[in-house]
DNA sequence: CCTCTCGTACGATAAGCATCGTACTACGGA
DNA sequence: TCCGTAGTACGATGCTTATCGTACGAGAGG
């Protein structure tokens, strides 16, 4: 009632407080996971779920976005049918300052090194 | 031959360049391995494994250094029958600039507000 | 209403990992 | 030479996690 739409399944995030360091740097350890935030910051959009092409089935999709939505990295709300993601940049700067931005440019300087795209 | 001590025992760490993102992280996402980290980063000093005060037992106390040290996080050498560990500072800033002091930040801003030290 | 797409739930499986205990090696000092 | 301290090796154990398949639920569009 307080904010918008009510029709949304219920999709639980922890607050900003609750984001551990521990969860975070869990989170981002893998290789899928990282590649998906990459892309979330990168954008700085809106990405459904179904956007990222990753090499894994829809169930193991599922789990990860789940990992990254309980250790504080997105914000995921349901629109229809999909499911949207956005980075909790504000949270995580608040948090920890700068250590977004120096795990994404560590990942593409390494991505750059390794010539894996 | 080449440097210093021949005496030594072999121990293995990974080139600079070997270094991958993902250990690192990984590595830092456990409690006390990001302890050891934090400690060795803040006394800037070589300190032996048995300094640290950890609340596990000595075999699991060497399975965690290796995880760092393999990750490329320490480098290690033997001195007497202690093994002294040393932040490879220099790698990891040449590597991923500013991750390392966003990481100790973050754990530092995390401990202060959560009170445990 | 039917059907397609997106995502979930659940169970299974296999791998990884933190932990321990015990037995062992290596070095240094008395 | 003998002892103590620092760390290792190895095997066991139990927890967590990445992965899958299949079956299911929820919206959108015809």
């Amino acid at each position: 009632m307080t904010t918008a739409a009510p029709n949304a399944r219920a999709l639980v995030h922890p607050a900003r407080e609750e984001i551990r360091l521990e969860g975070v740097l869990h989170a981002l350890a893998d290789p899928l996971r990282l590649l998906v935030v990459r892309e979330l910051a990168s954008e700085d959009a809106e990405l459904t779920c179904s956007h990222f092409e990753l090499p894994i089935t829809k169930s193991t999709t599922t789990h990860h976005f789940r990992v990254l939505r309980e250790a504080g990295l997105v914000q995921q709300v349901y629109r229809g049918t999909a499911k949207v993601n956005v980075l909790r940049r504000a949270d995580l700067d608040a948090l920890f300052p700068g250590l977004l931005d120096s795990v994404l440019a560590a990942a593409a300087g390494q991505a750059d090194r390794l010539g894996d795209a």
